[in-house]
DNA sequence: CGTCGTGTTCGTTTTGAGAC
DNA sequence: GTCTCAAAACGAACACGACG
């Protein structure tokens, strides 16, 4: 039966050359180490290393076991000695639940901001409510604020605002066509676009089709992806046009990859994003420097 | 369930031998 | 003389079964 603490033995030798000095950083004896080193070379039944005069030397099959085992003991320590710190200074759990998109431009950076474990979840905006209150998760980043429910508390974050975008490689850029200077393409003229959407439910580009045009999209997409970045992608490399966040599409149109085809401010529609908790965590520190430290970001200070 | 005896494991101390 | 490894003897801790 191998015991593990042959194999701690068995790379303290390695590393240090002699027992007496593997000894020592073991805390043990040097027989205890010797022994140690026997038993490991007799249940694999091979010789570790040859008893030099004043040093051990590893032997080729001890180089190759040590290549093999000094990775997952230090794993096995370094666990051990993360759980243990765990166990004497257990650190909180913020559990968050998030449109995949928003995590990776605004609240990855900011998760070093506090030192405690994160949870993070990818949820679409019906459930996450619900989640909310059933503990599932502490934190909701929603762009929706049902303020009939008075045990959530949601404060604004960011405002989101909307670009009409097509690639750079387009043959035909849409700003061309623009009429006696809108500064946005004429309805007739997108319609006949081929539309890349989030889903058939057009979310962004009915938004965007209210607020520039006053009617309902007639539009059917040519394909629908469930990612705002994938979109953003599918747009450059001209599949299609799309209406995006700017702070998705913001580094391809700097890098000339995207070209945002309306300029008006008229024109581009918004939206409020939320950060939401239980209002039983108004007094949670934690969640209260996350939401610091997530409102700086938002706002790129 | 608690106690006792026995065997095993794993460590220490002591000692000896060999190399420098 | 000093340093190192190896072997022998010994002790503490523990597991386990028998017994009252």
């Amino acid at each position: 039966m191998i015991n593990l603490e042959w194999y701690r033995s068995f790379i303290a030798v390695y590393q240090s050359r002699t027992m007496t000095s593997a000894a020592d950083i073991l805390c043990l004896t040097q027989p205890a180490v010797s022994q140690h080193i026997n038993a490991l070379e007799s249940v694999l039944g091979t010789k570790l290393f040859d008893r030099m005069p004043r040093k051990m030397a590893p032997t080729e099959e001890g180089k190759v076991l040590y290549t093999r085992v000094v990775e997952s003991i230090n794993i096995l320590e370094s666990t051990t000695n993360e759980y243990h710190q765990e166990r004497t200074n257990p650190k909180s759990i913020i559990k968050i639940g998030t449109p995949n998109e928003f995590f990776f431009e605004k609240i990855l950076g900011c998760l070093d901001v506090i030192n405690c474990i994160y949870r993070i979840s990818f949820v679409s905006s019906e459930s996450l409510l619900e989640k909310l209150e059933n503990g599932k998760i502490d934190v909701a980043i929603t762009t929706k604020k049902e303020s009939y429910n008075k045990r959530i508390e949601y404060k604004k974050i960011f405002t989101e605002d909307f670009v009409l975008v097509q690639s750079t490689k387009s043959g035909s850029s849409l700003k061309e066509f623009t009429d006696n200077n809108k500064e946005q393409p004429s309805e007739a003229l997108l319609l006949q676009q081929n539309w890349i959407s989030y889903d058939t439910e057009l979310p962004i580009i009915r938004s965007y089709w209210r607020d520039a045009f006053r009617s309902r999209p007639a539009i059917t997409p040519i394909v629908t992806i469930p990612n705002l970045h994938t979109i953003a992608k599918a747009v450059e490399i001209d599949k299609g046009v799309s209406i995006l966040p700017s702070y998705i599409c913001q580094n391809a149109i700097d890098a000339g990859r995207l070209e945002v085809v309306n300029a008006s401010k008229n024109t581009v529609s918004s939206n409020d994003i939320f950060i939401s908790y239980r209002k039983e965590d108004l007094k949670n520190k934690d969640i209260a420097l996350f939401e610091e430290a997530l409102f700086n970001k938002a706002r790129g200070a």
